[in-house]
RNA sequence: GCGCCUGUGGCUCAACGGAUAGAGCACUAGCCUCCGAAGCUGGUGGUGCAGGUUCAAUUCCUGCCAGGCGCACCA
């Protein structure tokens, strides 16, 4: 819930353990716990159950005597006016109760200091480089690269605020095959225009843009030769407008060409073969990614003399590493987990520890439009793109949709849903709520903050409900580092619209005696914080009128 | 065949190995002379199958069944 308090109690627990000797027999980390329901207390350890085989003794017996020490300790350390009781409860969960006034005190910090009050100091300036989306340049985003930019974006997001250094990067695959077939598209599709009988082959880029990209090549009398850069950065253009309007926004643009004319990638060969994981076989050069666990070894240079995919992007992870990152993250798709291992290989084989490469696999988004799937094919130019998810949900239901689901998990999208402005939609009401704390505080005759404040009468259990999901805000960010998923942050702020939502229903804001409005407003001024602050991270607009 | 992901009410999803498996939609019964009813309250209804580990399994392990994706000297 909040990190001083879990501290607190942590080591109380800790203390106790020692005085009753169990500190030997228990040598794992104290799971000092949210409790799964607000009527189990605030926090929970369940140390007791865990204890108890060690023991040879009843859970039970083994927490009330954890209770009776806990008692003492907390009058000897003087935590009585945070905490209110421990007690046994269930099978042996000891749980704990605190004072409201702790809550008070909390959401005073949270109104007097506003999102600051909400960070934490987990990445304590670590530098750690994202990189997401790095769709090929040879035609418009998909639904696919859609998801990974709301995901990415959002979880970036998370990090910065998280106090992580935070780069994002975009990876563009800007030469080799695909950007040859492209210009080759570009160049066939200009001949049929000017009247040519032309044949075109099924592995060439299908959608009708190839049309408007020969057309601007003609005027421009683009040489046949320079089609393919030219088209590259035709569609890299709209891109990048398509990202901005989708509201995300990218610190650097590395380029695989560049790359190559670095000598970067024959540096990173050089390093490999000195230590011993190049080989020459079949007159192909292999890289030896077993050793490393991958199932087998991979060619990094044909026996044609080019290269593989993987030789570049061995020399761009090391690239990384090299500019002083020491985490890096990529965001694949589905089709790419394959992938991992041997790009592990490759950064293990450099010395670099695996856990400093996070690859997060974004899953599938499978479009709906009133409950059937739309069909999808890039082969055919026929897929659905991110401009027409904007232009038909806008940009903050497409992202709040996107980021509705556990990122490893298939997620459907029905535009229909997504379009509604009405319950059936989430993002809505989440913004509802903050549009109605707006309204509230807009309508208010009285400044909360002026003068002494005194929460002591927020009481109501929806109050300290709301309160009490206010303070898991933080809770949740540290899932969302651990579990290296942004996901969680919809979860929460549809909740907290909920306690939002309870509170305002049974208990009127103005119109009290003062002293209650004025703290009213003051818890309402705390939740609409989160609130921001939250939607903020989801790079959603906050409506103060809807 | 091998690997990864996923099986939870009619539908879409939750649940660090914990307490009576939670929400939304749909269905259904209520709540506005009162700060925004885009809201709130109640009801119906659920862990793919079979074993195992554990005081405790939706969660971990094994097998099976079902679905998705991947297994290149493609990118």
């Amino acid at each position: 819930m909040q990190n001083d308090i879990q501290e607190k109690l942590t080591a109380l627990v800790s203390r106790c353990l020692e005085h009753l000797g169990w500190l030997e027999e228990y040598k794992e980390n104290i799971p000092l716990d949210l409790p799964t329901d607000n009527r189990f207390g605030d926090f929970t350890v369940n140390i007791a159950l865990k204890l108890s085989k060690i023991l040879k003794r009843s859970p039970q017996l083994i927490a009330a005597e954890l209770v009776d020490c806990l008692e003492k300790e907390i009058i000897k350390s003087k935590l009585s006016d945070l905490i209110s009781k421990v007690k046994v409860e269930g099978a042996g969960f000891v749980n704990f109760y605190l004072n409201a006034g702790y809550f008070h005190a909390k959401l005073k910090e949270i109104i007097s200091c506003g999102k600051e009050a909400l960070k934490l100091d987990l990445g304590k300036g670590k530098k750690v480089l994202i990189e997401f989306v790095s769709a090929n340049p040879t035609g418009c985003l998909s639904v696919a690269h859609a998801r990974q930019a709301a995901v990415g974006d959002c979880f970036a997001n998370i990090l910065e605020f998280l106090n992580f250094d935070v780069r994002r990067e975009y990876y563009l695959n800007d030469e080799g095959n695909q950007i040859n077939i492209l210009g080759l598209s570009v160049e066939l599709r200009l001949k049929e225009l000017k009247g040519e009988k032309i044949e075109f082959p099924e592995n060439y880029y299908q959608g009708d843009y190839i049309y408007d990209i020969a057309r601007q090549a003609d005027i421009r009398r683009i040489k046949a030769a320079d089609l393919g850069d030219f088209a590259a950065d035709y569609i890299l253009k709209i891109i990048k407008k398509e990202l901005i309007d989708f509201g995300v926004h990218f610190d650097s643009w590395y380029s695989q060409k560049e790359l190559a004319k670095s000598g970067k990638i024959q540096q990173a060969f050089d390093r490999l073969k000195d230590k011993g994981f190049l080989y020459e076989q079949d007159g192909a050069l292999w890289f030896k990614s077993t050793a490393f666990g991958d199932d087998k070894d991979r060619v990094i240079v044909k026996s044609d003399g080019s290269q593989t995919y993987l030789a570049p992007d061995i020399a761009y992870h090391q690239d990384k590493f090299n500019q002083g990152f020491s985490w890096l993250i990529n965001l694949w798709g589905p089709d790419h987990h394959g992938y991992i291992n041997r790009i592990r290989a490759s950064i293990e084989a450099f010395g670099h520890k695996s856990d400093e490469l996070s690859v997060i696999i974004v899953q599938l988004a499978t479009i709906f439009r009133n409950g059937q799937p739309v069909q999808m094919s890039t082969r055919s130019g026929q897929y659905i793109t991110l401009r027409e998810v904007l232009d038909e949900v806008g940009r903050d239901a497409a992202r709040f949709f996107f980021l509705m689901r556990r990122t490893s998990s298939h997620l459907d999208f029905d535009l229909e849903v997504a379009k509604k402005q009405s319950a059936e939609n989430p993002v809505y009401y989440v913004q509802y709520a903050h549009a109605r704390i707006c309204s509230i505080l807009r309508s208010s005759p009285v400044a909360p903050d002026k003068g002494d404040l005194d929460l002591s009468v927020l009481k109501e259990k929806e109050e300290l409900g709301l309160i009490k999901k206010m303070l898991e805000f933080k809770v949740v960010l540290n899932i969302c580092l651990v579990t290296n998923d942004p996901y969680m942050v919809t979860v929460y702020l549809q909740e907290l619209s909920t306690s939002f939502h309870k509170f305002y229903d049974l208990h009127r804001v103005l119109g009290q005696e003062d002293s209650v409005t004025r703290a009213r407003l003051a818890l309402i001024k705390g939740a609409k914080i989160v609130l921001a602050t939250g939607l903020e991270l989801l790079g959603i607009t906050l409506l103060e009128k809807m």
